[in-house]
DNA sequence: CGCGCATATCCTCCTCCTGAGCAAAAGTCG
DNA sequence: CGACTTTTGCTCAGGAGGAGGATATGCGCG
C-alpha cells in the first residue's frame, strides 16, 4: 500500500461578536475543531480557493480576507486523529493553517457550525478588566515543572513576562506549547496516551486545532501592530469606542481611551463622517469609516500600548 | 494518469561575507537557483529533516538555523519548469520555502553550489554609500507602466516609499511583486512568453525561486527588529562594528553608529569580553559576544531606525 | 426646565526613546 | 612626534507615547 500524500487545509476565520473574539468552529465527532478540508489538485487551481470553497459548504459563510499562516507537516502531530482528513490512516498528513477575518460575524447556517470565543479555548490570553485571569497558577504549575531548568525558565520568563509586566500578547503560541509540553492542556494528555485528558486549562480542540489557532491569534495581534488588517473586522461605520472594544477584544487587554484616539486619528486610518450615533446613556458618539489608506493592504497599522499588568 | 500531489522544499540559506549579504545557490540547467528537493513522507519524519538531508547532499554544507516561510500551492506559478523537481509534468507541485541562516559562509565543497550576492538578484534593495542604487529608474518605469490606476499607484508609493522617504526595507517582496506585474524582471516574461525573458532589473532565477528569495529578505529584515537573529550570522564573538556591518547588510542601509551601539548594548544584546583586536587602522575595538538573553528565540531584537534616504 | 449621569472629545504635561553630532581615547603609519 | 583612523563616551533636542484633567453633549428624571 502506498502512502499518499495528502494537504489539509484548516481555517480560523475569527471575527468579533459584542466585544468578544470569537472563532468559527465544526463539531465533529472528536469534538471541536476548525473548518478544514482536503486540498485536491483537481478540482483547485489555489490553496485560497479551494479554502473558500469548503468554508463555504461547511459553514455556509463566505471568505473575505485571508491570509496563509503556516504548514505543519511533522509526522505524529496529528497522530491519533489522522484518519479524520484521509479518511485512510496511511497517508501523509500535511496540512497548510490560513487566517481568514470577517466584519459581520453572521450565524452559519449549518447546525454543525458555530462561533466560539477565543476565551473558551485560551482563558489566560484575555486580560481585560473583569475577565478571570488564571495566569498565575499557570505560571505556577509551569515553574515548578520546569522546576531548575535555566533554558525552560527562560522560555517561561519570555512568553509569559511575568504575567503582569513584560507580557507580549503576541505570545500566545509559545505559551501554548510550553503548557502542551508541560502538560497542561488536555491534548497533550491524549496526543501521548491515545486516551482523552483531563479537563485543564481551556478547551480542548480535535488534532492540532488549538494549536493552529494560538498561532492565528498570535499572528492577528501582531499584525494589528504593522497593517491595518483590524478594519477587516469592523463594518463600514463605527465608533472609535467600537474600533477600541474590537481592539482591546483581539489583544486581550484594555488601553487607554484619549491616547488610542490621538493614536487612529493622527495615523489618517480613519475619517469623521458627518453622522453621529447614540448607542450608550452618554454623548453621541461620531460614525468614523476607513480611509482609502487603511485600505492599502500595505498601509501600517496601529500605534498600540503593551500591557502593563492590571490594578488587580 | 493520475496526477499526484507532490511537496517540494526550497531553501534560502544566508550568510554575511565580506559586509556582503550573500546566499547559497546552486546550478541548474536553466540558471542558478535555491537548493532544492522533493519531500518524500517515507524518508522524511518532518520538513525540517528532510531540508537538512537534501541541503547536505547538494551542497555540502550542514544547516543550522532553520524557519518556515511560506507555502506556494498555486497552480501555475511554476508553469514552464514544473517537471524541474518532478520529472513528470502532470503531478502537482506544493513548495515550502525555508529560512536558513549561517554564521560561517563555508565554501560548498561542490562544483554547482556557490555564494551569491543578493545584491545580483536584487540590485535595487542595497542603499548603502557607495552601492548603485537603481531605484528611481525602478519607480518611474512603475509609475508610467501604473499609468492612472489609483490602487496600483496607492501599492507603488507603499512599497518604495519615495525610494528615498518611507522606504520599508521589510517590503522586498511587494517591490519584487510589483516589478514583476509590470514585467519589470526577466521572469515575468519568461513565465508568460515561454522564451527567456531580457535582462531587466538584477539576475532572474529559476522557477518562483527569485520570489521566494525576496520573501526570504523580507522576513529576515523584519525579524532583526523583533528576535535576535542577527547572532545567527555571527561568529561567536565578534566586534560591534562587525555586528553592524552585518546588520546594514542585511538592512539594505546605513545606520549611526553611536545610536546603534547605545541600542544594543542598553539591550543587554551583548557582552563585553576582555579581549580586543585590531582589524582596522584605527582603535583596536572590544570583542563582544551574545549574551545567554540572545539565545532565547523568543528574546527580543534589535532596536533598528528606518531608511531616511542618503545624502546623494 | 434644571440636574445628575454617562460618554465622547479636547488638551496638557511629563517622560523616555531616538536621531544627530561633538569630543576624547587609543591605536597605526610615516 | 604628528597626521590619520576608528572606537568609545557623552550631550542635547525633538518627538512619540503614557497618564489624566477638563469640557462638551446627549440622556432620564423630578
Amino acid at each position: 500500500m502506498e502512502r499518499r500524500l495528502v494537504i489539509g487545509l484548516n481555517v480560523v476565520l475569527a471575527a468579533v461578536r459584542d466585544g468578544e473574539p470569537v472563532v468559527l468552529c465544526v463539531k465533529r465527532p472528536g469534538g471541536w475543531g476548525l473548518p478544514f478540508g482536503r486540498f485536491d489538485p483537481e478540482d483547485h487551481r489555489t490553496f485560497e480557493l479551494a479554502l473558500r470553497d469548503f468554508v463555504e459548504r461547511q459553514t455556509a459563510l463566505p471568505l473575505e480576507y485571508v491570509e496563509q499562516l503556516y504548514t505543519f507537516g511533522d509526522r505524529g502531530r496529528e497522530a491519533p486523529r489522522a484518519s479524520l482528513v484521509s479518511g485512510d490512516e496511511a497517508d501523509r498528513i500535511v496540512s497548510v493553517g490560513y487566517l481568514a477575518l470577517s466584519s459581520d460575524a453572521l450565524t452559519p447556517s449549518l447546525e454543525s457550525a458555530a462561533w466560539r470565543r477565543w476565551s473558551t479555548f485560551f482563558p489566560w490570553e484575555d486580560h481585560r478588566e473583569g475577565k478571570i485571569r488564571s495566569c498565575a497558577d499557570i505560571t505556577g504549575q509551569l515553574r515548578s515543572w520546569a522546576a531548575g531548568d535555566e533554558t525552560l525558565n527562560t522560555r517561561i520568563a519570555m512568553a509569559f513576562g511575568d504575567c503582569d509586566a513584560g507580557w507580549e500578547e503576541e505570545r500566545a503560541l509559545d505559551r501554548y506549547e510550553l503548557m502542551y509540553e508541560a502538560r497542561l492542556v488536555a491534548e497533550a494528555h491524549r496526543d501521548r496516551d491515545g486516551v482523552e485528558g483531563p479537563l485543564l486549562h481551556g478547551e480542548a480542540m480535535i488534532s492540532d486545532h488549538r494549536r493552529i489557532l494560538a498561532t492565528a491569534i498570535g499572528r492577528l495581534r501582531g499584525k494589528l501592530r504593522y497593517r491595518p488588517v483590524i478594519f477587516k473586522l469592523m463594518g463600514d461605520e463605527f465608533t472609535l469606542r467600537a474600533l477600541q472594544e474590537s481592539v482591546e477584544a483581539i489583544l486581550g487587554f484594555d488601553i487607554h481611551k484619549q491616547n488610542f484616539r490621538r493614536g487612529v486619528e493622527t495615523a489618517h486610518l480613519v475619517e469623521k463622517t458627518d453622522t453621529t450615533v447614540q448607542a450608550t446613556g452618554g454623548r453621541p458618539a461620531a460614525l468614523y469609516r476607513a480611509t482609502a489608506l487603511s485600505e492599502a493592504p500595505t498601509a501600517a497599522g496601529l500605534a498600540l500600548p503593551r500591557f502593563r499588568g492590571s490594578a488587580t
